[in-house]
DNA sequence: TGCGTTCCCGCATAATCACGCAAAAAATTT
DNA sequence: AAATTTTTTGCGTGATTATGCGGGAACGCA
């Protein structure tokens, strides 16, 4: 194969995918991994692409992808690796939406085989990049502020659905009004998230907790477990323990 | 052996194969490599071909590996402003995927208020900056490859859809094969696209042009409109013309 | 911190190229 | 037809390019 036919193949790749692997081109045009490397250099200094650490980016995703990591308040980080943990092989797992879970999903195990369910368009795109995560996406009408699917399409599809965890960001969460949120639409879903996974587990930061919104998504009976950034044994989270909740 | 014929058979090979071997060529001609090298360069010279180290290749490489200035590539652009013309207040326009068209929809008027569907990831989020559009996402299994929603449910829910324009983002387009695809879930999709609206419409780059791939997604006959960023005069798109597509 | 991966550097090897030259072939002139 | 010129071709030599490999440095991740 010519160099620049090898070349052109990376380009289309980059195109295609918006990224490459130093690792995988070199399977693919069946040459070392030097060669690869010097390619993708030979087409940085091109302009053609974005070398970097492993591989190389289109131009065009640079600053997303830059963009992408500014978000992660160390909180939810730690909240996001509490909840992975809970996530097994095989598992269904439906999950809303919010920057937590992004970073929940950024951090997935890339060995991980289970099955996502989301309504969530950021999500959804942040799970394909899983090299083994099944995803599906349950669309209808997207909502632009919660930038998710929502409407009774989405509830009956999920009412068919028989899901291992419900993955739930939480605006706010109550001890006597449990989980509430603002907008109608977004609670029907979360609803019906909760109604159909056996376990349903709330993601919030602790600021979150004993706030309060306008519309209820569910008592707090109906959540298995609060995960906060604080150690389970914090005096913020012994009444929730009290009323039965496992506290991660 | 002439040395016009030998050319003549350089440049067949070319044609069919999009490149050649020295090595190979000067077995198959029986001639010494320094003839065929001579050759080459000679065709090159008349920008019959493309001369690299090792052989040569066909003009269309030359494309693809020197006009991907991926950041917005000002081809793209042509395109995508040619397109935004044939959506109309009130339409319901369904939308495929690719970079072309995610030029597209971040070029779209703010004032315009159309509904998008569509069942591509990137597309759905996004059209969700847009202020005044409404996105449905139709969703079901995720394929990673294509960022893409696929399969039955899809196909199904496209069928009960009667919509205005079917922007097609067009990997390979060719006069006998029609619009061709690479994977058969996307083909799926593709068809019922363009099935349930009342005019579709090609976008591809001209390097797209009489290239093909495995699985035809649709003839000729059912595309209304081809956009290219040529000029419609240019004599690469009269055979198009011919065949009955407006070219735009 | 430590571990595995990726990267960078230099070198060795092989393929390809460029140049000059002379023989062969073709075209032109005598 | 013979001689001459022009073109084409093949070959040898040395230069250039492409590639893979080894070893140590740098990086990223836990």
């Amino acid at each position: 194969m010519l160099k620049k036919e090898r070349q052109a193949y990376i380009i289309q790749q980059i195109n295609i995918h918006n990224k490459v692997l130093s690792s995988d081109l070199c399977v693919q045009l069946d040459v070392s991994e030097d060669t690869v490397r010097r390619d993708l250099q030979e087409l940085a200094e091109e302009g053609k692409l974005i070398k970097v650490h492993g591989g190389a980016l289109a131009k065009s995703f640079h600053f997303t992808i830059e963009s992408k990591q500014v978000y992660s308040l160390p909180e939810k980080k730690i909240i996001a690796h509490k909840a992975i943990d809970l996530i097994k092989d095989g598992m269904l797992v439906v999950i809303s939406g919010g920057t937590t879970m992004r970073e929940l999903v950024n951090m997935l195990p890339p060995d991980l085989n289970a099955t996502f369910v989301t309504t969530n368009v950021p999500i959804a795109l942040e799970l394909l990049e899983h090299p083994n995560a099944e995803v599906i996406f349950l669309g209808n009408k997207l909502l632009k502020s919660a930038q998710m699917a929502v409407g009774a399409e989405v509830v009956q599809r999920l009412g068919q659905i028989k899901a291992d965890l419900c993955l739930l960001g939480t605006n706010s969460i109550d001890l006597n009004f449990g989980i509430t949120d603002l907008e109608w639409e977004i609670i029907e879903v979360k609803k019906a998230m909760i109604a159909c996974a056996q376990k349903t587990v709330s993601l919030a930061i602790s600021e979150k907790l004993n706030t309060t919104q306008r519309l209820q998504v569910c008592a707090l009976d109906q959540v298995d477990v609060l995960i906060t950034e604080l150690a389970p044994t914090n005096e913020k989270l012994t009444p929730y323990a009290k009323l039965g909740l496992s506290i991660l």
